[in-house]
DNA sequence: GGTAGACCTGGACGC
DNA sequence: GCGTCCAGGTCTACC
């Protein structure tokens, strides 16, 4: 079964995929040299199926691969929805076009499509990704992401290899040393864990952020509130959830920042966003996007 | 409000 | 091969 879905121009595919690493993150499989996306995700029903991405007139396609299946509509919409939010088909970045073309560091920004990040499919997936890529190498993210699909995620009817990223309800009954040592989570264990209990329990509605109309200092607010979520942890959740007022600032952007306007010198938070700060509610988008001379 | 130390792991480095 | 040091954000305690 495929579904076709359009998206607000300019869409590129391969520049949501490439905006940043999370297609290297599981349930995601990239595959660099078929140029494939494919990701396990569990449908409504409680179907796990895998899903292959693809390009399609106007927008982008969505291919149940495995098992082959029909959906009814409520599940065809479902996916829809989900895939909808997940490349952002229905993004509108005019306004961010608007002032890049007076930058020459972000004038491809429109022709290329930049703005759009992939996201997964719920925020309490790109929350517990989030918090796995602080203080840690990007290696170690892959191999924390990977160990919690693995041990918890559902698997493929056909393929245990292949799971889902696990849900909070699955992860909230797992005991914290268990997260740590089996999950590779280490000191982190108990945030995550903290986060899935309060989820489950209704204490905490993640989801629901994802279509808040509250403005990004209340966001950012809510997000600083979960345990593990810092001023980075939290710059980041806010691009996922379309606000960009905020630099994600980590030591990557510390050296970008410094190479770029201070001759390599050692630099803070203050000096990136004092970089950004012409760029008002865009000042996320034109960090990331921004052309940077090395 | 600002700062120091702890948290955990992998990788780099020196021996 | 082993031990040591460091990088990577956030939390907590303390001033």
């Amino acid at each position: 079964m495929r579904l076709d879905l359009p998206a607000r121009p300019p869409f590129s595919l391969d520049q949501v995929i490439n905006a940043h690493g999370w297609p290297q993150l599981q349930p995601f499989h990239w595959n660099p040299d078929h140029r494939e996306l494919r990701r396990v995700e569990r449908l409504p029903s409680g179907t796990v199926v895998e899903l292959l991405f693809g390009t399609a007139d106007g927008g982008m396609s969505v291919e149940i691969v495995n098992p082959p299946a029909a959906l009814a509509d409520t599940e065809r919409q479902a996916l829809a929805d989900a895939v909808t939010w997940m490349f952002g088909l229905d993004q509108d970045f005019s306004a961010f076009y608007a002032q890049a073309r007076t930058e020459p560091r972000l004038a491809h920004a429109e022709a290329c499509a930049k703005g759009r990040m992939l996201r997964s499919a719920t925020l309490w997936e790109d929350c517990v990704k989030t918090i796995l890529t602080t203080n840690t190498t990007w290696s170690g993210t892959i191999r924390m992401v990977e160990a919690l699909v693995t041990q918890w995620g559902e698997p493929l009817p056909d393929d245990s290899g292949r799971r889902t990223f696990p849900a909070p309800e699955r992860l909230a009954r797992v005991d914290a040393d268990t997260l740590c040592t089996a999950g590779k989570l280490g000191y982190r264990a108990p945030y995550v864990l903290e986060l899935a209990q309060a989820i489950d329990s209704g204490k905490l509605n993640l989801e629901a952020l994802k279509t808040s109309d509250l403005p990004t200092l209340e966001l950012r607010k809510r997000l600083l509130a979960i345990k593990g979520v810092g001023g980075y942890a939290a710059a980041n959740l806010l691009m996922i959830l379309g606000h960009y007022d905020f630099v994600p600032v980590d030591s990557w952007a510390l050296k970008l920042v410094a190479n770029e306007w201070h001759g390599g010198r050692p630099i803070g938070q203050a000096e990136v966003e004092a970089a950004f700060k012409d760029w008002g509610r865009w000042k996320a988008l034109a960090y990331w996007f921004w052309e940077w001379t090395r």
